[in-house]
DNA sequence: TTATTTTGTTAGTTTAATCTAACTTGTTAG
DNA sequence: CTAACAAGTTAGATTAAACTAACAAAATAA
């Protein structure tokens, strides 16, 4: 049996390992506000039960079961998330908190029942996709805001990571989920962006924020 | 902050004082298959935090405060598996394991929103009452099936405690929550009960049974 | 009422998950 | 290229929640 805590481990280090391919253990620490040799020794028992690839000084990797393992568990974070907000009527920057806790319940039956209510949705409210019964994310092309070159279209798919303070500054700018942006200029000095999007024709967003926006590029001058 | 552990100690002392007033560390070992001296000192534990009345030797009683939390406890597993019942479908058979895990999530928003969702239920589907949520059980008077006389007719309100083996015993006789019987004789052998219900002229309940129902009397002969 | 059994308690051990302090390895800036 | 800093590791302590073994008190039966 793995538990909760082990769970979080696993989450934290898929989530840092899922673009660059692996994490190492300060990151891991900073994420879960743990201290270094506490994540270490948490690393080295993961590695014992086959769900990290550890070695002395090396950057941390999960091994194809650990993947797995850590998917199921975002699995079940992101439908709880959706199922809170389509189905509970709760905000999106409100469902995070409870889907922290909700994601740890063991009980496939509650899960799949979701799942089936909700219509086998494959992203949460906030975008990000969601992985099927066997950890296997689903397709995706998406590429954070800050990498578009100026005269993009692009449609806002995902907000990654989502802090709640984030969340209600784009509610706040009237930026939401499928809002489509043309991007006017880049800032070459902070890498800002000027955008235009609904009824906005200028909008400036700050790298910090340009960076964790997920979106697909619809159309490009090149 | 509460533990899940100790919560479920709380939980596991209200029901058992919930009748008789008061429990003993023996009774809690085997309702949690824990050993007694690790009840033992968790009693001691759950009285330094205002729990629990405890001195050596003496029967246990839960405190005011105690009882209250333990209450909201209960109400967040009737809450659930009302939920779990009504809103996602499941069977009454099926909602008490999921239920053990859901009644442990820090959330009053998560809570709330389920109670508003069913309208302010004051019974889980096993006719169990649901505490407000100041921790206060709803007025009730019922009595166990095997306290009534013959000529009584009744209707079953409520299976306490309710196992999955019982409820499943219960579907099969075709006695479910509201359901009118009449007492037409008890076996003073045995104590067992011929009632009659439904389309179902004759059946026989044993004791083991009737002890678990409770029932509002709705006439006597008396 | 004494002997036996049941129940309760104390003491000490174990495991999981955390920590601090101290040391080692690896990286980076002069 | 070496000195300083950052990152990783080891060792040992702490806390919560469980255990077993042994002892003490209370209840029960002979």
């Amino acid at each position: 049996m793995i538990s909760q805590t082990e769970e979080n481990y696993l989450k934290a280090l898929y989530s840092l390992t899922y673009l660059k391919g692996d994490a190492n253990v300060n990151e891991i620490s900073k994420r879960l506000d743990i201290k270094m040799p506490t994540v270490n020794s948490m690393m080295k028992k993961l590695a014992d039960k086959g769900f990290v690839h550890y070695e002395s000084y090396k950057p941390l990797r999960l091994t194809e079961e650990g993947k797995k393992e850590a998917a199921l568990i975002i699995r079940k974070h992101r439908l709880t998330e959706m199922y809170l907000f389509q189905k509970m009527g709760f905000a999106w920057d409100e469902v995070h908190q409870i889907a922290e806790q909700v994601e740890h319940i063991h009980s496939p039956e509650f899960f799949s029942k979701m799942d089936e209510l909700l219509g086998y949705p494959t992203v949460d409210p906030h975008g990000s996709p969601i992985p099927d019964q066997n950890g296997v994310m689903p397709l995706e092309n998406y590429v954070f805001l800050n990498t578009c070159k100026a005269g993009d279209m692009v449609t806002l798919m995902a907000v990654q990571p989502s802090s709640k303070e984030l969340l209600q500054y784009l509610t706040a700018k009237n930026l939401e989920l499928g809002t489509t942006l043309t991007i006017k200029s880049i800032e070459p000095f902070d890498e800002s962006l000027t955008v235009a999007y609904k009824d906005r024709p200028i909008e400036v967003l700050s790298s910090k924020v340009t960076s964790t926006l997920l979106v697909r590029v619809i159309t490009g001058l090149a």
